[in-house]
DNA sequence: CTGAAGATTTAACCTTAATTAACCGAGCTT
DNA sequence: AAGCTCGGTTAATTAAGGTTAAATCTTCAG
């Protein structure tokens, strides 16, 4: 099945790279421009599905690149991205052609759920099976993140919603590192204190749920992130 | 087959994303004015089949621009928005040549069955086929959004026109992130502590009737929204 | 116009996910 | 080794949502 084609439109380097792992991980093929010019640029040779347009650019800011981008193409999705939440920016996007508005900071499953619904809208049918089977086998245990259920070897857990996300990210990185930051703006959208202390209790759960298995350990590199041994 | 073409006066950024949104969903061409004045000289230029007015609105307010639209074309459906719900009011909307009166908050749905009442009152008949059939299948179950029919593996229940919507929007993500914030807006227009109230109630409803069913489940992601598995 | 049935909302009480707080220990820094 | 920061762990708190029942609003037959 043919991958659907992102525009993404970022200057901020760190967020860039995560938002572009992670909707590279749901299955799209990612476009990433690191100003408005080059974004232009990239629209007209790539002609990608969806667009995803931070607002605040050097060279160009999304708004104008949204006004153009609709002007060459009345029938694609815009999403916008924004640090400010005015309403007038809201009114200001809007009119530029936005179908969509996301204010920073955001998860990258809200990001997913937002395209997924705009792209259902215009028509765009794809959902590839890959993105909805979402089973991990690791040693003797399963985690299907769709129910949200953990099989061990000792019994089988429902999981809350963000362990579940917590540990299909820990599994998406087995045996390699997974940036503590990086799974912070992916949960929680942000990097913060209070954010990191709730990741750590939630870890503190996966732990305890693994500690029957010998053969698989959630290692944490001080300063850098985790590595799940399995 | 053509669209039909919307004229949408709101000067409400936020909701008028939705409406917009909303009605472009569903098959119409939309234009947004954002003040009564844009609106009357959209009005012109465009020529659409139905006119939804807000009342108050800065430059020109709904009344007076209904007027003048009633008496360029005395043939066009007009709906007014109003936040306030007083019977005069009512009865001045009907004065200027309106012919629906909707009350904010109101729910897309709501103002599609009167649009598309008038328009079919007006001799637009319009609707593609497609846009009418809401059948869905769903492991033994089905669910005829139209005729408000769940049949189940133990039995068929006739559910509530809330119930109905509620189990639609879930079936249209099925597998997937419904938020529930765009529940809310979608079946009563607006996120509010009560409306969000009962619409745990609906689920729980909606739960009971299909706790017959072992592999469907309406799983609840604290925070974000639901998800049915099925 | 009235009352009954059904739909929806409001209320009350309860469970549990998620966050915040508090305290502790391991490792890095100087 | 003292001091500091990061993260581990457990407990307390907060707030989202589940559930059930009662109140209210609608509709429609009689």
């Amino acid at each position: 099945m043919k991958k659907i084609k992102v525009l993404y439109a970022e200057d901020e380097p760190f967020l860039a790279r995560i938002v572009f792992d992670g909707l590279s991980s749901s299955g799209y093929e990612v476009n990433l421009a690191l100003d408005g010019q080059l974004a232009w640029m990239q629209f007209q040779e790539n002609k990608p599905d969806i667009c995803i347009l931070d607002i605040m650019m050097p060279q160009k800011d999304g708004y104008t690149l949204a006004a153009e981008i609709r002007k060459s193409d009345p029938n694609i999705p815009i999403i916008f991205l924004s640090a400010k939440a005015l309403t007038e920016d809201v009114v200001m996007g809007f009119k530029s052609g936005g179908n969509d508005y996301l204010k920073k900071p955001f998860s990258i499953d809200e990001l997913l759920v937002r395209m997924e619904s705009l792209l259902k809208r215009f028509g765009h049918t794809q959902k590839d099976e890959t993105a909805m089977v979402r089973k991990y086998e690791f040693r003797s245990c399963e985690l299907d993140a769709l129910t949200q259920k953990l099989k061990t070897s000792v019994g089988e857990y429902s999981l809350s919603y963000k362990e579940t996300i917590l540990l299909e990210l820990l599994l998406k990185n087995r045996n390699n590192i997974l940036e503590r930051e990086h799974a912070l703006i992916k949960i929680w959208g942000e990097d913060s204190f209070y954010n990191g202390r709730s990741m750590d209790v939630f870890m503190a759960h996966l732990r305890k749920l693994l500690k029957t298995e010998p053969e698989i350990q959630i290692m944490s590199l001080r300063g850098v992130g985790y590595k799940l041994i399995c």
